[in-house]
DNA sequence: CCCTGATTCGC
DNA sequence: GCGAATCAGG
């Protein structure tokens, strides 16, 4: 069924994401099954990184050993990072794209290169397409999207898992 | 505490 | 080559 390989329409996607100026995350998201690491691992490996902004590029990196890293590693609880997002995504964005329009004004619509941090990152579409466009919304704080599609992407929110939950340190 | 990217290393 | 675990900065 779904392949777990970087095949070269992910790759594309993953690129014009990344170059966008998109967090890894977010792409993450929006590619669905993969998390903000594999994203990050692909990026560097594909030689991108820093493409514009780079915050943490910056501070010195001393090279940091990892002699504490060889810990047990207990039976991880699989399903890690996004799943259920990925999932809504995945229903959301094959069915029918354009089903969004009710929600999202033709004035309202961003490209990628319209977008900001206070705009709603929802892709709608193929972002091949050239019909693809982001809703644009206003976004919530500390969220990509705008309260409606905040309220679809994490609909079966309970209780999300974080990458950054760390058990011991 | 939240987020971000960077790096290392087991697979 | 891939990505989880981890690190480090903002």
């Amino acid at each position: 069924m779904t392949v777990l390989t970087w095949t070269d329409d992910r790759v594309e996607q993953l690129k014009k994401l990344w170059e966008g100026g998109l967090s890894a995350s977010q792409i993450a998201a929006e590619l669905g099954n993969v998390t903000r690491n594999a994203v990050i691992g692909k990026v560097h490996r594909l030689g991108l990184s820093g493409r514009a902004k780079s915050p943490t590029s910056a501070a010195p990196r001393p090279r940091k050993a990892r002699p504490a890293q060889h810990m047990m590693r207990v039976t991880r609880p699989v399903a890690r990072g996004n799943t259920a997002l990925a999932h809504v995504f995945e229903v959301e964005a094959e069915p029918d794209p354009v089903a969004h329009d009710n929600v999202v004004p033709m004035s309202q619509r961003l490209s990628l290169l319209e977008l900001n941090e206070a705009t709603c990152h929802w892709p709608i579409g193929d972002p091949s397409n050239p019909e693809f466009f982001f809703c644009g919304g206003k976004a919530l704080q500390s969220l990509p999207y705008c309260a409606h599609h905040s309220r679809i992407a994490y609909q079966p929110a309970g209780d999300r898992r974080r990458q950054q939950a760390k058990p011991t340190r």
